[in-house]
RNA sequence: GCACAGGUGGGUGAGUGGUUAAAGCCAACAGACUGUAAAUCUGUCCCUCUCAGGAGGUACGGAGGUUCGAAUCCUCCCCUGUGCA
Protein backbone atom coordinates (compact mmCIF):
# COMPACT_ATOMS: atom_id res chain seq x y z
CA UNK A 1 0.00 0.00 0.00
CA UNK A 2 1.25 3.39 -1.59
CA UNK A 3 0.81 6.79 0.28
CA UNK A 4 -2.87 8.19 0.23
CA UNK A 5 -4.84 10.48 1.68
CA UNK A 6 -8.00 9.43 3.72
CA UNK A 7 -10.92 11.98 3.24
CA UNK A 8 -12.90 11.96 6.56
CA UNK A 9 -14.85 14.98 5.97
CA UNK A 10 -15.74 17.56 3.48
CA UNK A 11 -17.06 20.84 3.48
CA UNK A 12 -17.49 22.55 -0.56
CA UNK A 13 -14.35 22.11 -1.88
CA UNK A 14 -12.07 21.80 1.55
CA UNK A 15 -11.54 18.10 2.46
CA UNK A 16 -10.20 16.91 6.05
CA UNK A 17 -8.24 13.75 6.47
CA UNK A 18 -5.56 11.79 6.98
CA UNK A 19 -2.45 11.20 5.00
CA UNK A 20 -1.28 7.94 5.45
CA UNK A 21 2.49 7.29 4.63
CA UNK A 22 4.98 4.89 6.29
CA UNK A 23 6.01 6.81 9.27
CA UNK A 24 2.89 7.79 10.17
CA UNK A 25 -0.32 9.43 9.70
CA UNK A 26 -0.95 13.34 8.85
CA UNK A 27 -4.06 15.20 9.43
CA UNK A 28 -5.01 16.89 6.49
CA UNK A 29 -5.17 20.16 5.36
CA UNK A 30 -1.29 20.25 6.70
CA UNK A 31 1.07 22.74 6.90
CA UNK A 32 4.45 21.00 6.35
CA UNK A 33 7.50 23.32 7.48
CA UNK A 34 10.91 23.32 5.09
CA UNK A 35 13.70 21.57 6.46
CA UNK A 36 16.06 22.16 2.99
CA UNK A 37 19.19 20.81 4.67
CA UNK A 38 17.73 17.91 6.85
CA UNK A 39 17.13 20.52 9.82
CA UNK A 40 14.21 23.07 10.05
CA UNK A 41 16.10 26.37 11.06
CA UNK A 42 16.17 27.85 13.69
CA UNK A 43 14.51 24.45 15.78
CA UNK A 44 15.14 21.49 16.82
CA UNK A 45 13.23 18.05 16.17
CA UNK A 46 12.22 17.59 19.73
CA UNK A 47 10.37 21.08 19.31
CA UNK A 48 8.82 19.99 16.31
CA UNK A 49 7.63 16.88 17.64
CA UNK A 50 6.21 19.42 20.28
CA UNK A 51 4.76 21.33 18.22
CA UNK A 52 2.66 18.93 16.80
CA UNK A 53 4.58 18.85 13.29
CA UNK A 54 4.03 15.43 11.72
CA UNK A 55 5.36 15.79 8.30
CA UNK A 56 8.43 18.23 7.04
CA UNK A 57 10.44 18.76 3.77
CA UNK A 58 14.16 18.09 2.53
CA UNK A 59 15.30 18.92 -0.71
CA UNK A 60 17.49 16.73 -2.63
CA UNK A 61 19.71 19.20 -4.32
CA UNK A 62 20.92 20.49 -0.80
CA UNK A 63 21.27 16.95 0.67
CA UNK A 64 22.54 15.94 -2.34
CA UNK A 65 25.56 18.69 -2.44
CA UNK A 66 25.83 18.27 1.60
CA UNK A 67 26.31 15.85 2.91
CA UNK A 68 26.44 14.14 0.36
CA UNK A 69 23.83 10.97 -0.64
CA UNK A 70 26.59 8.45 0.41
CA UNK A 71 27.01 9.86 3.61
CA UNK A 72 23.02 9.66 4.58
CA UNK A 73 22.89 6.37 2.83
CA UNK A 74 25.64 4.94 5.26
CA UNK A 75 23.63 6.52 8.22
CA UNK A 76 20.47 4.94 7.58
CA UNK A 77 18.40 7.26 5.12
CA UNK A 78 17.25 10.48 6.21
CA UNK A 79 14.84 10.04 8.84
CA UNK A 80 17.59 8.05 10.68
CA UNK A 81 20.28 10.45 10.16
CA UNK A 82 18.00 13.48 11.62
CA UNK A 83 16.46 11.27 14.05
CA UNK A 84 12.89 12.25 13.19
CA UNK A 85 10.01 9.58 12.96
CA UNK A 86 7.74 11.13 11.56
CA UNK A 87 7.05 11.69 7.67
CA UNK A 88 8.98 13.44 5.25
CA UNK A 89 8.73 14.51 1.95
CA UNK A 90 11.35 15.94 -0.48
CA UNK A 91 11.31 18.05 -3.23
CA UNK A 92 13.16 17.06 -6.23
CA UNK A 93 15.16 20.13 -7.16
CA UNK A 94 12.93 21.39 -9.29
CA UNK A 95 12.96 24.44 -7.53
CA UNK A 96 16.42 25.05 -7.28
CA UNK A 97 16.17 24.37 -11.59
CA UNK A 98 14.28 28.16 -10.75
CA UNK A 99 16.19 29.65 -8.13
CA UNK A 100 19.69 29.00 -9.21
CA UNK A 101 19.51 30.45 -12.62
CA UNK A 102 23.13 31.86 -12.89
CA UNK A 103 24.36 28.32 -11.67
CA UNK A 104 22.59 26.22 -14.03
CA UNK A 105 21.97 24.84 -17.73
CA UNK A 106 18.53 22.84 -18.24
CA UNK A 107 18.36 20.61 -21.49
CA UNK A 108 15.99 18.04 -22.52
CA UNK A 109 18.69 15.45 -20.48
CA UNK A 110 18.49 17.51 -17.18
CA UNK A 111 20.34 20.26 -15.43
CA UNK A 112 24.07 20.40 -15.54
CA UNK A 113 24.27 22.76 -12.21
CA UNK A 114 27.63 24.72 -10.77
CA UNK A 115 27.57 24.07 -6.79
CA UNK A 116 26.64 27.11 -4.75
CA UNK A 117 28.88 25.65 -2.27
CA UNK A 118 32.27 25.11 -3.97
CA UNK A 119 31.50 25.80 -7.85
CA UNK A 120 31.77 22.00 -8.95
CA UNK A 121 29.81 21.21 -11.33
CA UNK A 122 26.51 18.49 -10.87
CA UNK A 123 23.70 16.80 -13.10
CA UNK A 124 20.82 16.29 -12.03
CA UNK A 125 18.39 14.39 -14.22
CA UNK A 126 14.99 12.71 -13.74
CA UNK A 127 16.35 9.64 -13.31
CA UNK A 128 19.58 11.13 -10.72
CA UNK A 129 16.86 12.70 -8.49
CA UNK A 130 14.66 9.90 -8.52
CA UNK A 131 17.56 8.08 -7.11
CA UNK A 132 18.61 10.31 -4.83
CA UNK A 133 15.32 10.71 -3.44
CA UNK A 134 15.39 6.99 -3.10
CA UNK A 135 18.76 7.07 -1.26
CA UNK A 136 17.37 9.45 1.33
CA UNK A 137 13.72 7.49 1.91
CA UNK A 138 11.31 10.47 2.15
CA UNK A 139 7.65 9.19 2.39
CA UNK A 140 6.72 11.53 -0.19
CA UNK A 141 9.33 12.47 -3.14
CA UNK A 142 8.31 14.76 -5.85
CA UNK A 143 9.18 14.27 -9.59
CA UNK A 144 11.83 16.45 -11.29
CA UNK A 145 10.12 19.25 -12.87
CA UNK A 146 11.02 22.84 -14.48
CA UNK A 147 9.70 25.20 -12.21
CA UNK A 148 9.03 28.04 -15.40
CA UNK A 149 10.08 31.14 -14.31
CA UNK A 150 7.56 34.06 -14.29
CA UNK A 151 7.06 36.40 -16.43
CA UNK A 152 7.19 33.91 -19.59
CA UNK A 153 5.37 34.22 -22.71
CA UNK A 154 2.80 31.42 -23.56
CA UNK A 155 5.12 29.59 -25.98
CA UNK A 156 8.15 29.87 -23.56
CA UNK A 157 5.64 28.03 -20.66
CA UNK A 158 4.35 25.28 -23.13
CA UNK A 159 7.98 24.40 -23.89
CA UNK A 160 8.64 24.00 -20.06
CA UNK A 161 5.27 22.35 -19.47
CA UNK A 162 5.94 19.81 -22.56
CA UNK A 163 9.59 19.40 -20.97
CA UNK A 164 8.11 18.72 -17.07
CA UNK A 165 5.95 16.28 -18.33
CA UNK A 166 8.68 14.62 -20.22
CA UNK A 167 10.27 14.63 -16.88
CA UNK A 168 7.75 12.84 -15.15
CA UNK A 169 7.36 10.01 -17.12
CA UNK A 170 11.26 9.51 -16.90
CA UNK A 171 10.73 10.51 -13.12
CA UNK A 172 8.42 7.26 -13.10
CA UNK A 173 9.89 5.05 -15.17
CA UNK A 174 12.84 4.92 -12.55
CA UNK A 175 11.09 5.18 -9.72
CA UNK A 176 9.05 2.17 -10.97
CA UNK A 177 12.28 0.60 -11.60
CA UNK A 178 14.02 1.26 -8.50
CA UNK A 179 11.46 2.14 -5.33
CA UNK A 180 11.86 -0.18 -2.49
CA UNK A 181 15.81 -0.98 -3.17
CA UNK A 182 16.24 1.00 0.02
CA UNK A 183 14.93 -0.41 3.25
CA UNK A 184 14.24 2.84 5.17
CA UNK A 185 11.84 4.37 2.77
CA UNK A 186 9.45 1.51 4.49
CA UNK A 187 7.87 1.95 8.24
CA UNK A 188 8.54 -1.84 8.03
CA UNK A 189 11.96 -0.67 9.46
CA UNK A 190 11.00 0.31 12.22
CA UNK A 191 11.06 -3.07 14.33
CA UNK A 192 14.37 -4.69 12.87
CA UNK A 193 16.06 -1.33 12.00
CA UNK A 194 19.64 -2.84 13.49
CA UNK A 195 19.44 -5.81 11.03
CA UNK A 196 18.05 -4.44 7.83
CA UNK A 197 20.53 -1.61 7.72
CA UNK A 198 23.24 -4.33 8.09
CA UNK A 199 21.81 -5.85 5.28
CA UNK A 200 21.63 -2.66 3.54
CA UNK A 201 25.57 -1.77 4.26
CA UNK A 202 26.51 -5.43 3.06
CA UNK A 203 24.88 -4.06 -0.14
CA UNK A 204 22.41 -6.82 0.02
CA UNK A 205 19.16 -4.03 -0.58
CA UNK A 206 15.44 -5.61 0.42
CA UNK A 207 12.95 -4.93 -1.72
CA UNK A 208 10.01 -3.34 -0.45
CA UNK A 209 7.30 -4.24 -2.13
CA UNK A 210 7.29 -7.56 -0.53
CA UNK A 211 6.68 -5.99 2.70
CA UNK A 212 3.16 -5.34 2.11
CA UNK A 213 3.42 -2.18 4.31
CA UNK A 214 3.18 1.46 3.47
CA UNK A 215 5.76 2.11 1.33
CA UNK A 216 7.20 5.69 -0.61
CA UNK A 217 5.56 7.45 -3.01
CA UNK A 218 5.97 9.32 -5.85
CA UNK A 219 4.06 12.69 -7.08
CA UNK A 220 3.60 14.37 -10.32
CA UNK A 221 3.87 18.01 -10.45
CA UNK A 222 1.58 20.20 -12.36
CA UNK A 223 2.99 23.08 -13.91
CA UNK A 224 1.99 25.53 -17.04
CA UNK A 225 2.82 29.09 -15.43
CA UNK A 226 0.20 31.20 -15.62
CA UNK A 227 -1.98 29.67 -18.49
CA UNK A 228 -5.41 28.47 -17.40
CA UNK A 229 -5.62 26.04 -20.59
CA UNK A 230 -1.97 24.93 -20.12
CA UNK A 231 -2.71 24.07 -16.32
CA UNK A 232 -5.81 22.11 -17.40
CA UNK A 233 -3.99 20.19 -20.20
CA UNK A 234 -0.76 20.16 -17.43
CA UNK A 235 -2.54 18.53 -15.08
CA UNK A 236 -5.04 16.26 -17.59
CA UNK A 237 -1.42 14.45 -18.54
CA UNK A 238 0.13 14.54 -15.54
CA UNK A 239 -2.89 12.11 -14.43
CA UNK A 240 -2.61 10.39 -17.55
CA UNK A 241 1.04 9.14 -16.11
CA UNK A 242 -0.37 8.33 -13.27
CA UNK A 243 0.83 9.10 -9.39
CA UNK A 244 -0.39 9.04 -6.33
CA UNK A 245 -0.57 12.83 -5.38
CA UNK A 246 -0.02 15.66 -7.47
CA UNK A 247 1.48 18.96 -6.98
CA UNK A 248 0.72 22.39 -8.34
CA UNK A 249 4.06 23.99 -8.77
CA UNK A 250 5.25 27.01 -10.65
CA UNK A 251 3.45 29.31 -7.81
CA UNK A 252 5.10 32.07 -5.93
CA UNK A 253 7.73 32.88 -8.39
CA UNK A 254 7.21 36.58 -8.09
CA UNK A 255 3.38 36.92 -10.02
CA UNK A 256 1.06 39.26 -8.13
CA UNK A 257 -1.19 37.13 -5.15
CA UNK A 258 -4.31 37.17 -6.61
CA UNK A 259 -3.27 35.68 -10.05
CA UNK A 260 -1.60 32.73 -7.85
CA UNK A 261 -5.31 32.81 -6.43
CA UNK A 262 -6.74 31.88 -9.93
CA UNK A 263 -4.11 29.75 -11.24
CA UNK A 264 -4.78 27.33 -8.23
CA UNK A 265 -8.41 27.93 -7.83
CA UNK A 266 -8.12 26.82 -11.66
CA UNK A 267 -5.64 24.20 -11.52
CA UNK A 268 -7.62 22.80 -8.10
CA UNK A 269 -10.86 21.97 -10.27
CA UNK A 270 -8.71 19.47 -13.01
CA UNK A 271 -7.31 17.26 -10.12
CA UNK A 272 -8.59 14.17 -9.05
CA UNK A 273 -11.25 14.53 -5.89
CA UNK A 274 -9.52 11.68 -4.08
CA UNK A 275 -6.17 12.26 -4.37
CA UNK A 276 -3.38 14.61 -2.23
CA UNK A 277 -3.06 17.52 -3.82
CA UNK A 278 0.08 19.51 -2.68
CA UNK A 279 0.49 23.54 -3.47
CA UNK A 280 4.09 24.06 -3.43
CA UNK A 281 5.73 26.88 -1.70
CA UNK A 282 2.69 28.78 -0.32
CA UNK A 283 2.56 31.32 1.19
CA UNK A 284 1.19 33.43 4.35
CA UNK A 285 -1.14 32.30 7.45
CA UNK A 286 -4.03 34.02 5.25
CA UNK A 287 -3.35 32.08 1.77
CA UNK A 288 -2.79 28.88 3.07
CA UNK A 289 -6.18 29.41 5.15
CA UNK A 290 -7.72 30.30 2.14
CA UNK A 291 -6.06 27.38 -0.06
CA UNK A 292 -6.91 24.95 2.48
CA UNK A 293 -10.58 25.93 2.20
CA UNK A 294 -10.16 25.59 -1.86
CA UNK A 295 -9.55 22.42 -1.27
CA UNK A 296 -5.62 21.67 -1.17
CA UNK A 297 -4.25 19.29 1.35
CA UNK A 298 -0.96 19.92 1.47
CA UNK A 299 1.75 23.63 1.34
CA UNK A 300 4.63 24.21 2.34
CA UNK A 301 6.55 27.70 2.61
CA UNK A 302 10.18 28.85 3.68
CA UNK A 303 7.77 31.99 4.72
CA UNK A 304 7.14 31.34 8.61
CA UNK A 305 10.53 30.26 9.69
CA UNK A 306 12.51 32.45 7.33
CA UNK A 307 10.55 35.82 8.54
CA UNK A 308 11.14 34.22 11.93
CA UNK A 309 14.35 34.71 11.37
CA UNK A 310 14.08 37.76 10.13
CA UNK A 311 11.91 39.44 13.03
CA UNK A 312 8.71 39.17 11.18
CA UNK A 313 6.10 37.32 13.21
CA UNK A 314 2.70 36.06 12.60
CA UNK A 315 -0.06 36.73 14.84
CA UNK A 316 -3.43 37.03 15.18
CA UNK A 317 -3.57 40.85 14.43
CA UNK A 318 -1.59 40.55 11.58
CA UNK A 319 2.46 40.67 10.76
CA UNK A 320 4.77 42.31 13.83
CA UNK A 321 8.34 43.12 13.57
CA UNK A 322 9.31 42.46 16.29
CA UNK A 323 12.95 45.04 15.62
CA UNK A 324 10.59 47.93 15.73
CA UNK A 325 11.85 50.55 18.65
CA UNK A 326 8.27 50.70 19.83
CA UNK A 327 8.73 47.13 21.65
CA UNK A 328 11.37 48.14 23.67
CA UNK A 329 9.62 48.15 26.89
CA UNK A 330 6.41 46.52 25.68
CA UNK A 331 5.49 43.37 28.66
CA UNK A 332 2.80 42.25 26.76
CA UNK A 333 2.91 38.89 24.84
CA UNK A 334 3.39 38.71 21.27
CA UNK A 335 0.48 37.78 20.35
CA UNK A 336 -2.30 37.68 23.57
CA UNK A 337 -4.09 35.36 21.57
CA UNK A 338 -1.47 32.59 21.12
CA UNK A 339 -1.03 29.86 23.19
CA UNK A 340 2.49 28.79 22.14
CA UNK A 341 5.54 28.37 24.92
CA UNK A 342 7.22 31.76 23.45
CA UNK A 343 4.09 33.61 24.27
CA UNK A 344 3.18 32.12 27.36
CA UNK A 345 6.52 32.97 28.49
CA UNK A 346 7.80 35.67 26.97
CA UNK A 347 7.32 39.83 26.66
CA UNK A 348 8.06 41.41 23.09
CA UNK A 349 10.51 43.14 25.11
CA UNK A 350 12.44 40.34 26.05
CA UNK A 351 11.59 38.94 22.19
CA UNK A 352 12.86 42.47 20.75
CA UNK A 353 16.05 43.14 23.10
CA UNK A 354 17.24 39.19 22.25
CA UNK A 355 17.03 39.78 18.32
CA UNK A 356 18.52 43.42 18.84
CA UNK A 357 21.52 41.59 20.12
CA UNK A 358 21.47 39.08 17.58
CA UNK A 359 21.00 36.26 20.30
CA UNK A 360 20.42 32.74 18.58
CA UNK A 361 17.25 32.09 21.39
CA UNK A 362 15.89 34.98 19.04
CA UNK A 363 15.76 32.67 16.25
CA UNK A 364 14.87 29.94 17.79
CA UNK A 365 11.94 31.65 20.44
CA UNK A 366 10.38 33.27 16.94
CA UNK A 367 10.56 30.09 14.79
CA UNK A 368 9.07 28.55 17.64
CA UNK A 369 6.24 31.06 17.56
CA UNK A 370 5.65 31.29 13.68
CA UNK A 371 5.34 27.52 13.13
CA UNK A 372 3.05 27.57 15.99
CA UNK A 373 1.09 30.16 14.11
CA UNK A 374 0.94 28.26 10.96
CA UNK A 375 0.03 25.15 12.34
CA UNK A 376 -2.77 26.36 14.79
CA UNK A 377 -4.11 28.11 11.37
CA UNK A 378 -4.29 24.58 9.94
CA UNK A 379 -5.83 23.18 13.22
CA UNK A 380 -8.69 25.79 12.70
CA UNK A 381 -9.20 25.05 9.09
CA UNK A 382 -9.64 21.30 9.76
CA UNK A 383 -12.14 22.09 12.35
CA UNK A 384 -13.78 24.38 10.15
CA UNK A 385 -14.03 21.40 7.88
CA UNK A 386 -15.15 19.09 10.02
CA UNK A 387 -17.82 21.15 11.09
CA UNK A 388 -19.55 21.40 8.25
CA UNK A 389 -20.67 24.57 8.34
CA UNK A 390 -21.48 26.85 5.80
CA UNK A 391 -19.58 30.01 5.94
CA UNK A 392 -16.19 30.41 5.31
CA UNK A 393 -13.10 31.24 7.79
CA UNK A 394 -12.03 34.92 7.50
CA UNK A 395 -8.27 34.48 8.36
CA UNK A 396 -6.20 37.81 9.86
CA UNK A 397 -5.65 39.75 6.76
CA UNK A 398 -1.79 39.75 6.36
C1' G B 1 58.98 68.85 33.11
C1' C B 2 61.15 66.69 28.48
C1' A B 3 60.51 63.40 23.99
C1' C B 4 57.62 61.02 20.66
C1' A B 5 52.51 59.62 18.82
C1' G B 6 47.69 61.33 18.29
C1' G B 7 42.80 64.29 18.63
C1' U B 8 37.62 63.27 12.12
C1' G B 9 30.28 62.63 12.09
C1' G B 10 26.42 58.20 17.83
C1' G B 11 31.02 54.53 17.93
C1' U B 12 35.24 52.77 15.17
C1' G B 13 38.18 54.38 11.35
C1' A B 14 39.82 56.08 6.09
C1' G B 15 41.14 60.61 4.10
C1' U B 16 47.02 64.50 4.34
C1' G B 17 45.55 71.38 -0.44
C1' G B 18 40.28 71.34 -4.58
C1' U B 19 36.34 65.63 -7.80
C1' U B 20 34.92 65.63 0.73
C1' A B 21 28.72 66.58 4.00
C1' A B 22 33.68 63.59 4.41
C1' A B 23 35.03 55.95 2.37
C1' G B 24 34.27 51.32 4.93
C1' C B 25 32.49 48.88 9.18
C1' C B 26 29.35 49.03 13.61
C1' A B 27 25.19 51.01 16.16
C1' A B 28 20.37 53.25 15.33
C1' C B 29 15.74 53.63 12.43
C1' A B 30 12.46 51.81 8.62
C1' G B 31 11.19 48.26 4.77
C1' A B 32 11.36 43.51 2.07
C1' C B 33 11.01 38.27 2.61
C1' U B 34 6.02 32.80 -0.10
C1' G B 35 8.57 24.18 -3.31
C1' U B 36 15.57 28.37 1.51
C1' A B 37 22.76 30.16 -2.27
C1' A B 38 18.66 34.01 3.06
C1' A B 39 20.92 34.77 11.42
C1' U B 40 19.78 37.62 4.48
C1' C B 41 18.80 41.85 1.46
C1' U B 42 17.32 47.16 0.62
C1' G B 43 16.81 52.17 2.16
C1' U B 44 17.65 56.26 5.76
C1' C B 45 21.23 57.86 9.02
C1' C B 46 24.48 66.78 10.72
C1' C B 47 20.41 70.75 10.55
C1' U B 48 16.60 73.59 7.71
C1' C B 49 13.66 74.25 3.38
C1' U B 50 12.05 71.62 -1.16
C1' C B 51 8.10 72.00 -7.35
C1' A B 52 12.07 65.76 -4.50
C1' G B 53 15.59 67.38 -9.05
C1' G B 54 17.81 69.93 -5.57
C1' A B 55 18.75 74.72 -2.41
C1' G B 56 20.91 76.84 1.96
C1' G B 57 23.48 76.45 6.63
C1' U B 58 26.92 74.26 9.98
C1' A B 59 31.09 70.53 10.54
C1' C B 60 36.99 67.15 11.07
C1' G B 61 39.94 69.50 19.63
C1' G B 62 40.15 75.51 20.22
C1' A B 63 41.82 80.29 18.38
C1' G B 64 44.44 82.73 14.75
C1' G B 65 47.13 82.59 10.01
C1' U B 66 48.85 81.10 4.74
C1' U B 67 45.97 80.21 0.13
C1' C B 68 41.51 81.61 -5.19
C1' G B 69 40.48 77.22 -2.08
C1' A B 70 42.18 73.92 4.34
C1' A B 71 39.96 67.99 7.87
C1' U B 72 44.59 68.33 5.16
C1' C B 73 50.08 73.56 5.49
C1' C B 74 51.94 77.24 9.66
C1' U B 75 51.65 79.44 14.92
C1' C B 76 49.94 79.31 19.81
C1' C B 77 46.69 76.94 23.25
C1' C B 78 43.79 72.63 25.27
C1' C B 79 43.36 67.38 25.75
C1' U B 80 44.83 61.90 25.33
C1' G B 81 48.44 57.78 25.06
C1' U B 82 53.45 55.92 25.50
C1' G B 83 58.54 56.52 27.06
C1' C B 84 62.21 59.17 30.07
C1' A B 85 62.98 62.06 34.42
Amino acid sequence: MSVHLQIEATRGAARAGKLITPHGEVETPVFMPVGTLGSVKGISQDLLEDLGVEILLGNTYHLYLRPGVETVRKMGGLHRFMSWDRAILTDSGGFQVFSLTELRKVTEEGVAFRSHLDGSSHFLSPEKAMEIQIALGADVIMAFDECTEYPADAARVRASMEMTLRWAARSKKYFEEHKGEVPWASGVVKGREKQVLRSAQDGKLNKLAQAGTASQALFGIVQGGMEMELRRESASRTIDIGFPGYAIGGLSVGEPRNLTRDVVESTLEHLPSNQPRYLMGVGTPDEISQYAQSGVDMMDCVLPTRAARHGLLFTSEGKLSIKQARYAQDESALDPACDCRVCQRYSRAYLRHLYAANELLAQVLNTVHNLHYYLATMRTVRAWIRAGQTSRIVATQM
